[in-house]
DNA sequence: ATTATTGTATTAAGCGCTTAATACAATAAT
DNA sequence: ATTATTGTATTAAGCGCTTAATACAATAAT
C-alpha cells in the first residue's frame, strides 16, 4: 500500500491525508468496507491508537461511517466525496501557486514551467 | 512580515522554509544583514531558541553565514541561491503533480485546471 | 574604558504525539 | 453456545518541540 510516512509531521495527520486521497480517487470506493483498524495499523507500521485517531477524524468529517462491530465503511454519499475531492484540489493548487509566487515566479512563468514538465514526462 | 505559523508542523521547520523563500526571492538580498536572532524571534512571536535553530540549519546549508558578533548575513554566492531556488521549485512542482495524480486528475486535466485559475486571476 | 549588541549555550518545565500493554462490549462467524 | 473479530477506551512511558529564564564571550558602538 506504500504509506511512506515522513517524520516532519504528525503521523495521524498524514494518515488522514492519505486515506482521504484514496477515498477521493476511488481506490477506496463508496460503500466499501475498509480493513480493520488493527490491519490498517499493521500495514502502515503504526500503533492502532494512531490509526484510530485518523479514522475517527475522517468519520467526523463524514467520509467514513462505522457499523459497531462489523467494521468501517466509505460513505455512499458520492456528492460529498466529490466535494472533498474538489476542495482538496483547490487547496493544492492555491498552496502551490502561492509558494511559487513566494519563490519569485510569476503566474505565467509557473504555468510554462509546469507545461514543460508535463511535456517532458511520457503520457 | 506575516509569518503565519501553523500548528500542524514544527515551528522551526516552517521558519526555515519561510526564510529560505525570502532568500530565494531576493527579499533578503545576497550579502544583506539579517535582523538579530532576538528581533526575528520577537517578530515571529517565537522563542529565540527556536529561531536560532532555524538559522543554524540555514547556515549549515550555506545560505547564511555568521560574523561572530556583528550578526548574520545572507550568502553572497548568488549561484548557490539560484540552485536552492530551482531545487525548491522542482520540489513544489513534483509534490503538487503527485498529489493531483493521487486525487485522480491526470496531467492534462491538472494543466487545464491550473490554466483556468490563472486566467481567472487578474494580472 | 564602558556599554550595548551580537551569537551561543544550558537547564527545567510543559505539552502533544506515539507507542505498548491491556481490557471491554457488541456481534458476526462457527 | 462458543469463538473470533469489530471498534473503543485507558494508563504509563518516552520522545521531540517549544518556551522561559539565565548566562557568557566577543566585539561594535559610545
Amino acid at each position: 500500500m506504500s504509506w511512506d510516512l515522513k517524520s516532519d509531521r504528525p503521523i495521524y495527520s498524514q494518515l488522514i491525508e492519505q486515506i482521504e486521497l484514496k477515498i477521493c480517487s476511488g481506490i477506496f470506493a463508496p460503500g466499501t468496507k475498509l480493513p480493520s483498524v488493527r490491519e490498517l495499523a499493521q500495514d502502515a507500521a503504526v500503533n492502532p491508537n494512531t490509526m484510530q485517531r485518523a479514522l475517527s477524524k475522517l468519520e467526523e468529517d463524514g467520509l467514513l461511517y462505522t457499523n459497531r462491530t462489523s467494521g468501517r465503511f466509505v460513505t455512499e454519499d458520492v456528492k460529498m466525496i466529490q466535494q472533498a475531492k474538489h476542495r482538496l484540489a483547490q487547496e493544492q493548487i492555491s498552496e502551490f501557486l502561492e509558494k511559487m509566487k513566494s519563490l519569485g515566479f510569476d503566474k505565467s512563468e509557473t504555468l510554462s514551467i509546469v507545461s514543460e514538465m508535463l511535456k517532458g514526462a511520457k503520457k
